[in-house]
DNA sequence: TCCCCCAATCCATCATGGTGAATTGCAGGA
DNA sequence: TCCTGCAATTCACCATGATGGATTGGGGGA
């Protein structure tokens, strides 16, 4: 009735070959997930040999399972008479996690992450007016200092980069963890997309660095200054004046299949 | 030299009472993580038993930590000679979702995360401007409804669930992924967080619930009309008219000073 | 009656040993 | 020279059996 999966073909009755073959710890996770989603949180799914047996894998590859649940904050393990695995209502949070990480990376194309990122700039330049320190508008000052220096060689792609640096030292002053975080990586994902700067006929590329250069140290002193009309009318110029057309992008072409 | 671990007290060295008590898989997990974090994307960590050794665990622990760190994307496995842990590189998209996940729930107050759906709003409706459908309209006018059916019993929880609701279906006909999953999880956590809405002096619950609507049905005109700056002018106005201070929060014991 | 302690249950690890598949490098043949 | 095929390496699972800790409920003593 529950003779023991010796051989290879005993346990592997599907050699369906799907797409990057999903492990078996994953399938059973996948497996727990749905029978955790179907019940009401707090729920008692049953003892983790139960489930174990249930998913038809080995006391291993179940706990590989389990800790990927848990992980993702699916499921629970109580120990004890009664005890065993529970569906565990999962914080909105971690959910927001999961859902961005289950995004494919090339279906976001980094015009999407630029818009957001637009987007999400006046709240943080409003954060920093609020909250910035001296030390905060000093470490500005050191980050504009170095896109200074970028300027002289004429590199646009350094330049770019020394932007997001100061932008992210920006976003640093705010206390908004949420708005942080995602700000963050958002000029994470736009970095690694770009390969370099390209000139572009309207704005050849010196210029485009010394206007830009100077916006931002405008931005800067209006910072400092806690000056917020000026500041913000300085973030909605630095939005509507074109940015991301500059850069080119490198990631929508899969090379190194490795 | 390296006798095996037969008693718990020959592999429980650490009874440091840590908080909440980090198991041994995850803990391998950290060690593992540090370790590819010390060394270039691709290069080669060692071969399972190398490291297994290395943590100090044994060999169902270590897969579990291995199976964690596998689904942060931080290392990858290969078999054959030379076979082995590589350091991976993780995608941005896959940085941003554990950025999140690393986030502690209760230091993002609700207030966190309603001004970034704020700010995400005119993105909202600018792609849906552009590429509502109608049926995308016709359901959102279905959600329109629901809406107008709450207004009856003067109940507000329901009134804001319903709008949220709507504002969720609007974000659905955007193209932009990142920006979909980041608003709707938004939505989700400033839900999660609201117990009820309370009624204001200012704003007596029946007209505050009343212009709501009202405001939320021309936006949706707009939006069917293809009105952009109608458009544009009513999620301002959606924004800039309180909304936020109506309802009340219930995780974050430190009122948000704003 | 109330409290404490014990037994049962269940999880978290450990150890050992086995089969099959993927990968690599080299050695030998066409 | 180039291609083919074998052997070695390493992973991905499997089974079995053991120890110790956490939790729970009930039974016995104060």
């Amino acid at each position: 009735m529950d003779a023991p999966a010796l051989r290879r073909a005993d346990w592997e009755p599907q050699p369906t070959d799907r797409a990057s073959a999903p492990t078996r710890p994953e399938r059973a996770a996948e497996q727990l997930a749905a029978l955790a989603a179907a019940v009401d949180p707090g729920d008692r799914l049953g003892t983790k040999e139960e489930l174990r047996a249930r998913c038809g894998v080995s006391v291993g590859t179940f706990n590989e399972a389990l800790r990927l649940v848990q992980a993702r904050g699916v499921v629970s393990v109580r120990p004890g008479p009664g005890g065993g695995l529970f569906a565990s209502r999962q914080s909105p949070m971690v959910r927001l996690g999961n859902s961005v990480l289950a995004l494919d990376d090339d279906a976001a194309s980094v015009a999407d992450a630029v818009r957001l990122r637009d987007a999400l700039d006046p709240l943080l330049v409003e954060d920093a007016l609020r909250h910035a320190s001296a030390s905060d508008v000093a470490a500005m000052r050191t980050e504009l200092e170095r896109m200074k220096a970028t300027t002289a060689d004429r590199d646009g792609t350094a330049f770019v980069r020394a932007n997001w640096a100061l932008h992210a030292r920006i976003a640093e002053v705010s206390p908004n963890v949420i708005l942080r975080s995602v700000y963050t990586s958002l000029l994470d994902i736009i970095e690694s997309h770009v390969l370099s700067v390209q000139p572009d006929e309207a704005h050849p590329l010196p210029e485009y660095i010394r206007s830009r250069y100077e916006l931002h140290a405008a931005l800067v002193d209006a910072i400092a200054d806690r000056d917020h009309r000026r500041a913000l009318e300085l973030i909605h110029e630095h939005n509507t004046t074109m940015d991301g057309s500059a850069t080119r992008d490198e990631a929508t072409t899969e090379e190194l299949p490795r």
